[in-house]
DNA sequence: GCTTAATGTATCCAGTGGATACATAACCGA
DNA sequence: TCGGTTATGTATCCACTGGATACATTAAGC
């Protein structure tokens, strides 16, 4: 975030994003609330919007924060299956940033061209390792939706408790296994 | 529920839930709020809570009357495309209400029987549908699921605005494009 | 018909996001 | 070195929210 000078508070944009994070991740059921955060910080509410324009907007920037670790998550995966595997993992080990990141409106993403590259960076990402690399670039971009869709889709319905899984399934493996993706156990930790 | 004579209001439960249907499509970006709805009902909002443990459970009978009606809408289709083109056009024309149902908690759903129920009943119309008549009851589950993560994740990222569309494709067809459900074939690859 | 439980109202509360007014400290040009 | 401009933070206030408590009303059941 260029160098603001340290004041008061040192950096207190970048510290309000990293304590939100936080703050969702301790307990992702309850809502997400300035004050509460602000507390954290030790600060006036008020003083947030010195940064952040509104509640949105912070939340906005806890989101591209969030797909930039997933993005940074899912690089190492060399093939399909790890990559979403890893996709899968993420989004279950922080669920209320999983919420933060996917669960908004369509302006809110095109609106705001940091988060907009962030999508577009686990794109990339996903481009290299989901694609076939021959492909013409429509077929890869398809490619790397519809997997992008089938795992985004079933931990959205995992979440909302929709999915009626065998009883004793993992809902990783069965997700890849309906994903069509199951094959032989690589070396996934 | 069954016969509740009428009171004051008449049937103010059932009333609540088809109001509250009423504002979510009026206006899907605005939150949800039980006064605006009490307002508009012309109650003291404390009444609600006659009726509705708590605002979450209020938007639970929401979220189980817009699954009943979304099974409604796909009990027609004949065929996965349209059946599929039928869900899509559902949650386009329906935004907060789909909110309304697919973004709850696990809890939510499989804490109140008529919700689950209501859920039930949609995968037992996709299950019709769907799936291959001949095949075994987890295969016939699993392709029900893979069609609905697909279609319910497109939703979902489309609604966040993170698909990123051929400039002038049209959002069910796309859609439709990438789950491999094009215009003619159908198959499980 | 009278009691009782169901339903609705009036009022209060703490918590929320946001606005306005003011205080403070850092930076920059003179 | 200084002094003012500007970024940052605080103090208060507001309307609104979901929920709780206390009370009024009316429909039903004995």
């Amino acid at each position: 975030m260029a160098r603001r000078g340290a004041y008061h508070h040192g950096d207190l944009a970048a510290a309000a994003v990293d304590e939100a994070v936080r703050l969702i991740a301790a307990d992702p059921e309850a809502g997400f609330s300035l004050r509460a955060l602000a507390e954290r910080l030790g600060v006036a509410h008020r003083a947030l919007y010195n940064h952040f324009e509104t509640r949105e907007a912070l939340l906005a920037a806890v989101a591209a924060r969030g797909i930039d670790t997933l993005a940074e998550a899912l690089a190492p995966a060399a093939d399909p299956r790890s990559f979403l595997a890893a996709y899968v993992r993420f989004a279950l080990a922080q669920p209320g940033l999983y919420g933060v990141m996917t669960q908004r409106r369509y302006d809110q993403i095109n609106g705001h061209p940091p988060l907009r590259a962030a999508v577009d960076r686990v794109i990339a990402v996903a481009l290299g390792t989901l694609a076939t690399p021959g492909a013409d670039a429509d077929t890869r971009r398809r490619e790397v939706m519809r997997l992008w869709m089938l795992v985004h889709g079933g931990i959205g319905l995992h979440r909302a408790g929709m999915l009626r899984l065998r009883p004793d399934a993992e809902f990783a493996d069965e997700l890849l296994l309906i994903a069509g993706i199951a094959a032989a156990q690589e070396n996934t930790p």
